[in-house]
DNA sequence: ATATATATCTTAGTCACTAAGAGATTTAGT
DNA sequence: ACTAAATCTCTTAGTGACTAAGATATATAT
């Protein structure tokens, strides 16, 4: 096998790699809603929570890309299940600040454990300098996508006509 | 800094960049679904129409993890977009084995081009050998995430005085 | 002051989902 | 072969999260 037929294989099975154990990262995610006993989106809302500490009612439809009618909603179950308060913000009373409530959302943090632990078994197995490869990949490859985002969202605006043609490269394996 | 917590913040910051780059990978998926106009299972279905092929309504169930009765609903919505056909399996006449249909399905398949090409930019920076590292952990972070996901499911079953004490490490900047 | 802007909530309607069971077909037991 | 049980998909009724549009309350600008 050529050089370059090698590293194409090579980059056929790492794409294939990274789908998969992507998608098992949402399935966990799922599942930890499933356990929580709430939506997706609460579970996602939670999440921001603990990322941005508090804030308002509609950075989490910013955010989340729902509307603020459907945050009402989140956030009033979140509420009726005792995992967030809603407080007034004194300066600007329109606000509403969303934060999280300690010891009930600790339970929350606990369902993730499991995946913490497993990763940090994985993580064991790789010396620092390789760590540090891992990290320059996982935020490259975060700019990657979000670019990629934007230019699938670019498409939507430029007339089909106009699209850069892309050269079709199917997904692999279609039996 | 000490080794050890140097390692831990680069643990800890792994830890945050890979979260962060597999959530911009769901918001990917989503702008995906949305520029074909279809809902997000349905998308989930022709990924797994391009990866396995022809398969029954019934295993797009076990796969997706939804009843056969939202499937039907999946599979109407795709069929009215052209995008797949159903047809029934002669040497069992109760199965129904769907298959996407060339033309029409590698429109989506076009959808994923964008990713595909920023992926290539990331990886073009990398080295063969470089390129084995990110393969092998992507692969074994697979094999972690799934374990992880099976033991959170377990913890459904135990009942909860009867979990192993999860030492709670709260998710990071809890500001 | 009045108008405009901003932040959240409310309402009505939509859509994908589940649970339960119906229909069609195959497999197993006698 | 005939009946019963199992398997696979679809149907139906009901639920819950979502959007769009507008109501309400507060803040800012002229």
């Amino acid at each position: 096998m050529s050089r370059a037929k090698a590293r194409a294989a090579l980059l056929g099975e790492l794409e294939e790699a990274m789908r998969r154990s992507s998608a098992q990262g949402v399935l966990y995610g799922q599942a930890v809603a499933n356990v929580a006993g709430i939506a997706n989106s609460d579970l996602e809302c939670m999440d921001i929570l603990y990322l941005e500490g508090r804030v308002t009612a509609g950075r989490l439809a910013e955010v989340t890309g729902l509307t603020t009618g459907a945050i009402t909603g989140v956030v009033d179950r979140l509420e009726k299940a005792g995992l967030v308060r809603r407080e007034r913000d004194e300066h600007d009373r329109r606000k509403v600040f969303i934060s999280v409530i300690p010891e009930t959302g600790a339970k929350i943090g606990e369902l993730y454990v499991p995946m913490q632990q497993a990763m940090e078994k994985v993580f064991s197995a790789y010396s620092d300098e390789e760590l540090r490869l891992l990290l320059r990949f996982a935020n490259e490859g975060y700019k990657g996508v979000l670019a990629a985002t934007t230019a699938l969202k670019g498409l939507l605006d430029t007339p089909p006509e106009k699209r850069p043609q892309l050269k079709l490269k199917k997904h692999p394996r279609q039996t």
